[in-house]
RNA sequence: GCCCGGGUGGUGGAAUGGUAGACACGCAGGACUUAAAAUCCUGUGACCGUUGAGGUCGUAUGGGUUCGAGUCCCAUUCCGGGCACCA
């Protein structure tokens, strides 16, 4: 029998299928282990060789925990709420779930593919409305609820509503918005119900209300901070800019510390955890509220992380929104600050941010006092400031941060160093913390960690400031103006917004006749016909695609649960998440969200954990490989003709004045002989103007004008001859206007990369070719012609007859023409072949290119191991006989490794202890059951194919998933003697064969007993021997 | 600018502080074959020397710790990623 994945490989994943073999209980006396793939989102694009490097990673730590004894839940499902299907819709008119449905099947094709261990009854769909009903009642618990900060957890409103009428809001500490009102009980119980619910709205964990977004009208919604990068729309790459808008917002803000203390408790890569620190932005610091002179109540509030730094604040910097700015600004000064504020007001985020270095501002005339030294202080205004962070206001430390530095040296403010280490401050600032303070009053002579309690505590005393901590982190806009998405399960009463009754779920999206805003800019929903509650218009905005991601691990534990997102039972037996593995784009959208969603679940006892995946692993990035053609321009026929018509060919013809490329007005043709007064234009034959144009020019000149089309030089590109023919011809002859008449057959040249050396890099246009119609960078050009973009064409080739292509790394994608599918690859070696490749490219954790070179050595290695069972003639050669010592230990040896290096995903180096094995037992010609049966089991989490077939060849009829792992036994790699290195000083010099159980001191005998190392001891004296049993011996002289 | 990763043969990559380059690709030579493919065998870090003789150098660069450093420490440099007027 001869090894043919196409056979086997279909057989027995129908027989998975009909044997059940992946379906997960529940309930089991086993231990439990999750594992879990990051949710994809089922793109029109399918899936890439990129996809499944971390779904095999998953797969084979599946199978294997499986064989250690684990009841394993591996589940697959999609989260297939989203953008580009929406966009997709907007162009077609196809309904989103239609497009999806279809991607999703695809997917599903692909995935079966390659042999995974899911249990698919289990799979979930964002999209489905039995699955986001539960969506949607996660979002009413957080409407329900609020964040106390005494209790330090989620606490319903109803008790929040019981403490307002009891005593109003003066003693709750709770997360709420900035401008929330003071109200005593008195008041709270004086309100209407609609003046109560719009109060609430400040407590609640959602809520509606004004923010600045990012608003991208391009894409018709709004985005997430993490869905802009660099002022333009991570998707598409369309200007975003700042709208205040009404939305529904998640307080996420009050999970800030919890969310950054639980980073400490959980497994996660470093990098993930830092930027979410980042992203979150904690800073510790004071607030202090400096007096502005003259102008009575008002007061500026700033904070600052260096509070020990006050003596040497010499200004105040406002940012231009700041709500005093106009009420501070003296007369003098107003022309200028309305200048500025314009000014500011007018530019982009991407001008702020590509233009950081250049100092601006203005002053308001207006000046404020320093709480600490009395010190009149001057008041600015300047972009530098961002009204979105701490109050939108700063004192100005220019001796020691560098961006006051500079708008001090810019508007020649003073500069007062602050503390005796403090150098070069006509230089730079510097902002040490080292040494004692200069000209600080109070703290003069402390240190750093003296002077900030000191200042802090006076600053509560006099009740002008205090310390504070700071968080970067904003509350997350939780509304889309989309179709595509979870419609929010609340409806509008004399614009209160209320929750839905909770029978009434799932609030199932409605069908709408187009894809797009109403005509009054509504969102789509806003086209849906009854689209309201007993009378009263539902929300029209739906929800982001991080709202469905965030809870769906839960799912899976019960899927088809219609009475709770999960079952008690379910959850309790699951608990959380044991391995996690994806991507490190989703760092902060996703999997911030997710662990603020389950700090919330957590604290109404929904869920068991504070954090629901105690380990994490990034998976690299495959990249593509991207191939790219030439395509010539008209200025590259220009210098074709030049350099291999006129030159080599029609030198004899007379002088020659040329165009140089570039500059037209100066030169009227291409090209002009002084002979016959004949003159050339290369030009497409589509240019009919241009040719009008340049004829009437050559007939007012008195010149006879030759048109060279360039389509018929591309026709007869290798064959420079036939040109030259014609533009003797043309010389020859009397016409006023020479034209080739003949039909062309092609319209675009594409020129070897070989041969662009030749020619200016501006004559070309560079494309991505695809992938897929190239060969080692050489065009398939049968192949190629089937593109569109080749219908017309002809190939310049090299002299060797072929068409190269020049390559880039490049992410994977569709646009870049060069996706690898996973199909292709299956189809060609075989699903295990291709899933045991993707393992030994390299640790799963790096990024790299794809590359299929070493293939082969995967491919072969399946079919040397299939040999170890079949002779030639396809007879089994499996024997019962006992197994040798040294077969013994080939085993042992790869059962020992194999099992470490899965415990710690290091799948590549498993596949080499599978060829080691492999290739020793093929050298002892081992065929023994006792051997080979434990190496089958072994290798059935990486090929679980070529391992059923092998293990049910073996004569068993249960399926290899349900074979216990083998255990690796140390007898077996014992052996009577050890060889030795010996080095001296470090350096290998000589092999020594030892007993296994030599002590020190015999083999330091036995080691300069040796030639060798006397040769290098050279008769100097051995200062000492290590002796490591085992490892080696160094001799130091 | 700040914060993380990471630099090992022609290539992908191995290596609990203990024989650097496992395994594989590629390449070269050989066997089988009419031939090719497939398969199998041998060699393959560089340099000098040998042709069963060994030696020197070698993990980005420079220093250090150690009996011993790819591995630990310090500095430099290059590449990749993240964050960035965040007070």
């Amino acid at each position: 029998m001869e090894y043919s994945p196409r056979d086997i490989e279909p057989k027995w994943r129908a027989w998975w299928q009909e044997n059940q073999t992946y379906k997960v209980d529940n309930q089991s006396d086993k231990p439990k282990y999750y594992i879990l793939d990051m949710f994809p989102y089922p793109s029109g694009a399918g899936l890439h060789v990129g996809h499944p490097l971390g779904y095999i990673a998953t797969d084979i730590l599946t199978r294997y925990k499986r064989m250690r004894g684990f009841n394993v839940l591996h589940p697959m499902g999609y989260d297939s709420f989203g953008l580009p299907a929406e966009q997709y819709a907007i162009q077609t008119g196809i309904h989103p779930a239609e497009s999806t449905e279809r991607n999703i099947r695809r997917y599903r094709e692909q995935l079966d593919n390659i042999g995974f261990a899911y249990d698919w009854s289990r799979e979930v769909r964002t999209s489905d409305p039995a699955f986001y009903k539960w969506t949607q009642w996660i979002f009413m618990q957080l409407f329900n609820y609020y964040y106390d900060l005494d209790a330090d957890k989620a606490l319903p409103v109803s008790e929040l509503v019981k403490r307002l009428s009891r005593s109003g809001n003066t003693g709750i500490r709770a997360a709420c918005d900035d401008d929330t009102p003071v109200c005593s009980a008195g008041e709270w119980n004086a309100m209407s119900e609609r003046e109560q619910q719009l109060f609430l709205l400040h407590y609640r964990l959602t809520y509606p209300g004004e923010a600045y977004v990012n608003w991208c009208p391009a894409l018709g919604s709004v985005l997430s901070n993490d869905e802009v990068k660099d002022g333009v729309s991570e998707r598409g790459g369309h200007p975003v800019e700042r709208k205040l808008m009404n939305q529904w917002n998640m307080r996420i803000t009050a999970y800030a510390d919890r969310l950054l203390e639980g980073l400490d408790t959980i497994d996660w890569p470093e990098s993930i955890k830092e930027q979410q620190r980042n992203w979150i932005g904690r800073s510790v610091g004071a607030s202090v509220r400096f007096a502005v002179e003259g102008a009575g109540d008002h007061h500026i509030e700033v904070f600052t992380t260096r509070i020990d730094t006050i003596f040497g604040a010499t200004f105040l910097v406002l940012a231009p929104e700041h709500e005093l700015v106009r009420t501070l600004t003296t007369d003098a000064h107003r022309t200028d600050i309305e200048s500025y504020i314009k000014w500011a007001a007018s530019r982009s985020e991407v001008d702020r941010m590509s233009e950081t270095k250049k100092v601006t501002g203005a002053f308001t005339g207006a000046y404020a006092v320093n709480p600490f030294n009395g010190e009149r202080v001057p008041i600015w205004i300047s972009e530098y400031v961002l009204a979105g962070y701490g109050t939108g206001a700063i004192m100005a430390v220019p001796s020691g941060d560098q961006r006051d530095w500079n708008f001090a040296t810019h508007f020649k403010l003073p500069v007062i160093p602050i503390l005796d280490t403090q150098k070069d401050l006509d230089q730079a600032a510097d902002p040490t913390k080292e040494g004692r303070y200069v000209n600080s009053g109070m703290i003069n002579g402390m240190t750093y960690e003296e002077a900030v309690p000191a200042l802090i505590a006076w600053l509560e005393e006099k009740g002008i400031g205090k310390g504070k901590t700071q968080y970067k982190l904003r509350n997350a806009v939780f509304s889309r103006q989309r179709y595509w998405g979870e419609p929010v399960p609340v409806y509008w009463s004399d614009g209160v917004p209320y929750l839905i009754d909770e029978k009434d779920l799932p609030l199932v999206l409605p069908g709408i006749d187009k894809y797009l805003p109403t005509e009054t800019g509504e969102p789509p929903l806003g086209r849906a016909e009854g689209w309201n509650y007993h009378g009263h218009e539902y929300e029209l905005s739906t929800m982001p695609g991080w709202a469905g991601s965030s809870w769906y691990f839960y799912r899976y534990m019960d899927p088809h649960n219609d009475g709770a997102f999960c079952s008690e039972q379910a959850v309790s037996y699951w608990q959380q998440v044991d391995f996690y593995l994806g991507g490190a784009e989703h760092a902060v959208g996703h999997l911030l969200y997710s662990r603020f969603w389950n700090h919330f679940m957590y604290d109404l006892g929904l869920v068991p954990h504070r954090e629901y995946a105690m380990k994490l692993v990034n998976q690299g990035m495959i990249q593509g490989r991207s191939n790219f053609v030439f395509r010539a321009k008209e200025r590259f026929f220009e210098e074709y003709l030049m350099l291999k018509v006129l030159k080599p060919l029609l030198s004899d013809s007379g002088p020659l004045a040329t165009s140089e490329p570039g500059y037209e007005e100066e030169y009227k043709y291409d090209f002009a002989f002084e002979t016959n007064d004949l003159v050339i234009e290369v030009t497409s034959w589509q240019q009919e103007e241009k040719i009008t144009r340049v004829r009437q020019t050559a007939a007012a000149d008195g010149k006879r004008l030759m048109v060279l089309y360039t389509e018929e030089l591309i026709d007869h590109i290798n064959d420079p001859e036939k040109t030259a023919g014609k533009i003797r011809a043309a010389l020859q002859s009397r016409e006023g206007f020479i034209v080739t008449a003949q039909m062309p057959k092609c319209e675009q040249l594409y020129v070897s990369q070989s041969l662009l050396y030749k020619y200016d890099p501006e004559s070309f246009t560079k494309l991505h070719v695809d992938v897929n119609v190239v060969e080692a960078d050489v065009l398939n050009i049968e192949k190629a012609r089937a593109l569109p973009m080749f219908e017309k064409a002809n190939f310049k080739l090299d002299p060797k007859g072929q068409y190269t292509c020049s390559h880039e790394i490049e992410k994977m994608s569709k646009s870049k023409y060069n996706v690898v599918n996973p199909d292709d690859m299956v189809a060609e070696y075989g699903a295990d072949c291709f899933r045991m490749f993707e393992m030994f490219l390299g640790p799963i954790t790096d990024a790299k290119p794809w590359n299929t070179q070493g293939i082969s050595g995967v491919s072969s290695f399946l079919r040397r191991f299939w040999g170890l069972f079949f002779d030639e003639k396809g007879q089994q050669i499996v024997m019962d006989d006992a197994p040798v010592r040294e077969e013994l230990r080939a085993l042992h040896n790869c059962i020992k490794k194999v099992t470490e290096d899965i415990e710690r995903m290091s799948m590549n180096t498993c596949v080499s202890h599978f060829m080691i094995a492999t290739n020793e037992l093929r050298r002892l010609n081992s065929t023994k059951r006792a051997i080979l049966e434990p190496l089958v089991v072994m290798l059935a989490p990486f090929g679980p194919h070529i391992a059923e077939e092998l293990w049910h060849q073996l004569g068993h009829s249960g399926s290899v998933c349900d074979a216990a792992w083998p255990v690796y036994d140390e007898e077996y790699l014992k052996s009577d003697t050890i060889t030795y290195p010996i080095q001296i000083n470090g350096k290998l010099r000589a092999n020594i064969e030892l007993p296994a159980n030599v002590t020190a001191a015999d083999a330091e005998t036995a080691a300069l007993a040796l030639e060798q190392v006397q040769k290098w001891i050279d008769g100097k004296p051995v200062r000492k021997v290590v002796f490591v049993p085992g490892r080696m011996i160094n001799v130091v002289v």
